[in-house]
DNA sequence: ACAGTTTATGCTCTGTGCGCCATATTTGCG
DNA sequence: CGCAAATATGGCGCACAGAGCATAAACTGT
């Protein structure tokens, strides 16, 4: 579970993938997190304007965390960051 | 450059690092970024409610991504999502 | 202490997320 | 197929972000 995102979309993209991994549906995760099922979907799908609220409710309730880091990460050259 | 981020805060937080760390005032960032100066200042003091879109587009004016995993880091046993 | 720069805050206005309810559409399974 | 579960979509109302403009407050170097 290591999902990139740099636009909206792929922040739903990681959240539905995550959500089906931990065998959840929307109705479910929905009153997990105190957010609404319908809202889980529009934000599935990658609306736009999500409100960071919002996704840290669901990343909580997930057990996700996000991470900021540089673009720059080709293959090696990345040891600092693993403890 | 690695923050970690479960709240919007800590996105606000990790945003102002990384301008500084570029030498970047606020307004520089504005006109890189698209998003007003008084915007990037509530921003970076962790409103809540800020839009996804506007968070992206100041992560990329900064060259930066986020990613969203597991919160499970302890120590090591992480180097699957090295490459 | 001062001047210039950088950041924070107050206002109005427009746009839109999200709660809430209903319902349409899609998906999955026998 | 057919039906139930899951997901998507539409409308309404309220709250609030962000643009735009103004200005105050905080910081910087001299």
């Amino acid at each position: 579970m290591n999902y990139m995102a740099r636009r909206p979309k792929d922040v739903g993209h990681a959240l539905r993938e995550a959500r089906k991994q931990q065998g959840l549906t929307q109705t479910q995760l929905a009153s997990l997190s105190g957010v609404r099922q319908e809202t889980i979907s529009r934000v599935e799908n990658g609306i736009a304007a999500t409100k960071l609220v919002t996704v840290f409710a669901l990343l909580g309730a997930l057990d996700l965390e996000a991470t900021i880091r540089d673009r720059t990460r080709g293959s090696a050259a990345a040891f600092e960051d693993m403890f």
